[in-house]
DNA sequence: TATGAATGAGGATTCATTCAT
DNA sequence: GATGAATGAATCCTCATTCAT
């Protein structure tokens, strides 16, 4: 699994230059922090610029002096969680586990995260709707997880333990999607799943639907 | 499965009294066809009400004669697809099938719809990412397939033909959730799959999901 | 002397439509004057769009429906000069008269409308150093005085009138530009010269440069 | 003819005093220079403080150590060419030449100055425009020229080789406005005229103008 | 002197909505 | 019903100038 760096796929084009004080770094991370405020807030939309600088405390201008535009400042917020939102790494920490493990780890580990920056993965969703270049940034991180999905998948099948009909992309993707789409159900809408049950479902459906023999069947929401 | 009448989940309040002659009527449905245009084109947050009002060829107050805000235009919009979106009926249709076939049916039948209104589906997903009201009709709609698969899996369960360790609703919930977010992939998005690789995959994952015993695997994207 | 229409060469790319009723027209023509009243008194660049409204009684959103921009604005105000400043058609209105007196009725006209219509020509001499559109007009009109004037040399040449050593084109450049920013310095910047003084002065520097034979001295400031 | 320091004529009020230390003339001289780019550059409303400054490679803040504005660094860079424009001495230079060798002289001079300066004239001119105080500077030096050819005209007057009927002071603005003027037209609006025609077209107008006799008519553009 | 961040006044512009004809 | 003009609230954004370090 390749790392990958948390500014690769954060679109940086026509980023101001870095504050070359130490007081214009401070002002920075407070209308970054300021920025994520309102826009949790109030939403994307309806997040004024000149509310921004007064949550921050200064003066209107003064948003300009480090971003361009409303979308510039969202890509910062943005940044902020990248490390949070990309990592799992779970292979590495876990070893050689069997498969239903891994997928338990994983589904987990995505879970909680998406619990942890609920209100960001939503304003993300939104923004995705509205803006083009976020609607890229997106796809692009979800590629990277499908990506790893289709290659587990792959690997599976030539160890002979998972159903070899399978597509590993179209499938990848579906479960993948399916995973993700229900931490913005449960997390986002509110849709009212226990976290172990909402786990162990998924867990079950991906290792049901890969056909994985042998290992553990313990996990599930059963 | 109880029918619903197109204008049952709409939201209805507010709206104007339909127009009481004829000629009425004919500019009213010449509104709705521009505004349908004009949001396809544009978007909902760029469409204009004068946009509209052009594409339709009358002026912009006379927007106001049938729609009070472009909210309600776009409501109308939707209740154009509705009944085409709304459908299956497929029970009734195949009778007494097999689960598997069913499933087929249903997801078939959903995705194909799905591709029909693909420009109409993208802008009822943009729409509920900013306005509450559409959310809501969102939600509810999903709700109406969500309530047919848990009673479908339930049934199942009864007739010990489906994982009796499942949660019904929760299971449901994202079987659903997967069928659709592909279509929002596919053909929305773009993804490129065939589509009965699309069908196919997706119902191979909901009969291993459901652990379905008897009745024909023959489907699948194999 | 080949007509020109007015609006030939007024910079009409990108104007709104005209008015379609007839209060909209009124409304447009108020504008106008309210433009031309706030450019003189302020200048081009300190003419404030709001102050324009204000000025014509109308809201400052009210300036959109009819201009897209000041430039635009200012168009329109110079176009209800062009009539007045384009004209002479000193020929025709003469008929074979001689040299001396067709030069004398030019410089007439041109420093008479020149006065008459002192405050808009500083307006453009000042907006022409600013906006390059402008520059262009300016130029393209000053061109169509020049191509005369060159003619006219020529023909008075062929007739040998007007010493035939001379370049046609650069005299009369030379000669042209000279009554036009003598036009500048007397109206605009209040050189105080009376203005017989003034046109006699010019008439005689022609009738002198171009070496004119037979006909009358009659005029000049002498 | 009174020699001119070339500071006489500037704006002087509200200078700053000159630098003190070295670094502050060297820094200084940076931002004149610097200022003199971009207003070449960019114009002189489109010229920002900021931009000076980093051309200058100085904080934005240090050009206010040296300047007070936009007009006060303008004026500086105006400075820098003063005694290029300032001109010719010609007759000391000529001694005691015929009239049209003078004029010759005066002209060629005036004009390849104007050449060799010529973005600066077209800034100036700009400026002129915009600022009433460069208005008045340039206005100032213009009546010295035009005092030095009126005295010329009056002692060839009194000297009998020119026309006596001429008022001095009108035909020596009328004639050098007609240069100053075909300067710009050429030099700076791309008029495109062979340098020797253009000084020769001038001077016979000039010598025919005067009505000179005696001396060379070998000049001219012939 | 130099730095570069902070300030904030000031106008442009958009468009949903109203309303007189 | 239809028209299309009028309204004006609501932010955005720039950039000269100041000032603490």
């Amino acid at each position: 699994m390749a790392r990958q760096s948390a500014s690769a796929s954060a679109p940086d084009a026509g980023q101001r230059a870095a504050p070359r004080s130490r007081r214009g770094a401070r002002t920075r991370a407070t209308l970054v922090a300021a920025a994520r405020a309102v826009f949790e807030r109030d939403g994307y939309l309806d997040a004024r610029i000149s509310d921004i600088a007064k949550e921050a405390g200064v003066a209107a201008g003064s948003f300009y002096t480090y971003f361009d535009s409303k979308e510039e400042a969202f890509a910062a917020v943005m940044e902020t969680v990248q490390e949070d939102m990309l990592h799992p790494h779970v292979r590495e920490r876990l070893g050689e586990a069997d498969a239903a493990t891994l997928i338990d780890a994983a589904n987990r580990e995505y879970l909680r995260s998406y619990k942890r920056n609920a209100r960001l993965m939503a304003l993300l969703e939104q923004v995705s709707q509205i803006d083009e270049e976020f609607r890229e940034l997106r796809q692009k991180r979800a590629a990277a997880f499908i990506a790893r999905n289709t290659k587990l998948i792959r690997e599976l099948q030539a160890e002979g333990k998972a159903n070899p009909d399978l597509d590993p992309r179209v499938t990848a993707l579906a479960l993948s999607t399916m995973v993700s789409r229900m931490g913005y159900l449960v997390f986002v809408q509110g849709e009212r799943i226990p976290f172990e049950r909402l786990v162990g479902t998924l867990n079950q459906i991906w290792v049901d639907a890969l056909g994985l023999k042998g290992g553990g069947g313990s996990k599930g929401g059963r």
